[in-house]
Order: C-alpha cells, then structure tokens, then sequence
DNA sequence: CCATTTCCCGAGTTTTTTACTCGACTATTG
DNA sequence: CAATAGTCGAGTAAAAAACTCGGGAAATGG
C-alpha cells in the first residue's frame, strides 16, 4: 500500500462528494473551490475512481459525480488502492533485495506491515469521516475508537 | 513514518549485524559483501544508526559495528527512524491541504493511521528476526502472531 | 442546429524525493 | 609508518510524484 498526497487528495474529494451529494451530482469544479485542489488534477483522479466504480458520473449540464455505493460500504482503502495502485511494502520479488532465490530475511516483517495498514484502512468507511465531520465541524476530535493520550503533557 | 527502501536496507543491515555479531564487531565491507549494498551507501546509514545509539563502532583494524543494545530491546521502529527522519502521514498543519485554519477533514485519519504503523513496527524487535531467520532459513513463515485479515474483500 | 456545461482521455512537463557516489579525513593497530 | 576501518559533508543522477495541457465527446437548453 503507497501511501501518498495522492491518496489524501482522494479521500478528501470523496470526502466532499459523501457531504455534499444530497442535492444531486457535485461537479468537480465545485470540489476544487471548495477544497482547493486543481481541476486538472481532480479530474485524473476520477477518472480513476470512476474506473473502479467508486463513483458514477453524470455529463453535461447539471452533471457531476456521485457515490457509486452507500457511503457505510465504501472504505477509505478502497480510494487508496483506486488511484494508487497497489504496490506492496515488500518489494522483494526477485529484486537484488533478496540475494539469493529465497526470500529476503526480512519479507514477513514488511508482509505484515502490508498487512496491518490494509485492515485499519479498510475499518475506515466515507460514512464514519461524514459522520465525524458532521458532530464535529470544529473541534475535530480524534477518529475511531483511539483513546485520547491519557496523561497530558503539561500539569 | 516514511516508508521508504532505505528503512528496509537499514532493517537488513542491522539483522546482519544481530546475525554474524557474537564473533566481534561487524565490518560494513562484510555486510555489503552479503547483502549486496553498496559500501558508501551502508556508511551513510550506519552514521545515523550511530547516532542514534543503535550501533556502537570500533575504529581501526579489527573494528567494525557492534548493537548499542541488546536485540530483544532494539524495535524496527526504531531503526526506521533513526534513518528517514519521522514524518508523519498527516502533513497538514498549516498547508493549504486544510484550506481553513481548522485542521482538514481526514486529519484524524491520518494520525491515526501514524500510530497503527508505529505499533506495528515497535511490536516487532531484532531479536525476533533473528530467531525466524535462524528457526526458519528458507521457508520464512509469517512474523509476529498476525492473524490472517478475516473477511477477505471479494467473494 | 448551436452553444454551453460537464465529464473524458492521453500525453506531456516540472518538481521533489530518493538513492547512491565521491573525496578527503581521523582513529587504531601492529 | 602503512594498512584497516570508521567519519563526514557535499554532490549527482535517476526515479517517482505531482500536476498541466489540449483536444474531445455526451448531455442539455434554446
């Protein structure tokens, strides 16, 4: 899994879709203004997304795009590996990483990170963001169930 | 937590290190012999290994690199850090990712993504690669107690 | 039909980051 | 003193990432 501004850029824009597609398709001008990103730039990465059946579009006047499934059923992993293709933490596939035919000493080791990061981005759905957004539109409190750091650092 | 192949190569080196260590202090020469990593590039990687305490070094003929601690206390983590300085997934404070002054919509994801690679990674130390490496020299099992992701994406 | 809006698409270009090298230097051993 | 090994800062080259461009094609409304 890569982990890049390019997937953020996602994930924020099908973020802007969840909260503001009630009204109807929202069109990607309307997404760059709101969060600032370049049209251009917007529109490679639907096509990407719309590729994947993440969202379905909708052309001409009035157009635009919407979600292509409930928002409960859409993880944020799901953007990642939509727009960044999968690549893999190991790496190790015949590479010179690995000298020898066996697998390199530490192949497990990046294989479980692979791993870890892929389920707690698949435990993450569109609605939950949305749901958060909505609660908290200021004071943005920390996602998921993550415990706030007990023991602040100042008495 | 930047994941990049100079984390992995220094991974690799200090598992060399662990491995051929009892015998005396380790050469760079002799790790890149074995691992197929460039002599120059091992020692700008060791200079901050160093600098963080991880290794200890010998200077002269004879010399080489010891661990500045014992296996069982010596985390990937910590090795990842000590060569590609921290940055952390979310890198929005203050950037026009979040246009407003507040922090942007997905800020709590990130952090929280953050802190499930760090746990990961602090989870499994060298001591525990060596003994995989030396339990299993070809057929490398999966590490750590990870459980396969149940409920696998497609049908 | 025309003009406008909006998505569609492939092929660039630019910038940043990463990976890796070089050359000169210092400490230690025998 | 000569050989071995680590120390250090700067510099370069290659790859990847981020982002742009320009021309299209479908839908809508007049």
């Amino acid at each position: 899994m890569r982990l890049t501004t390019k997937g953020r850029f996602a994930v924020t824009a099908m973020l802007d879709v969840a909260l503001h597609g009630s009204a109807g398709p929202v069109t990607l001008s309307a997404i760059a203004e709101r969060q600032k990103i370049s049209l251009a730039y917007l529109e490679q990465l639907f096509c990407k997304l719309r590729r994947s059946g993440l969202v379905e579009s909708v052309r001409g006047p009035g157009g635009g795009y919407t979600l292509g499934r409930a928002p409960e059923r859409l993880a944020v992993a799901d953007i990642m590996l939509a727009v960044d293709e999968p690549i893999d933490a190991t790496q190790c596939r015949g590479r010179e990483n690995c000298h020898d035919d066996r697998r390199c000493m530490t192949h497990g080791l990046w294989a479980g990170l692979n791993d870890c990061i892929l389920a707690y981005l698949q435990s993450v759905t569109l609605a939950e963001l949305v749901r958060q957004q909505r609660t908290s539109p200021c004071e943005v409190a920390v996602l998921h169930d993550e415990r706030p750091p007990r023991a602040a650092a100042q008495a």
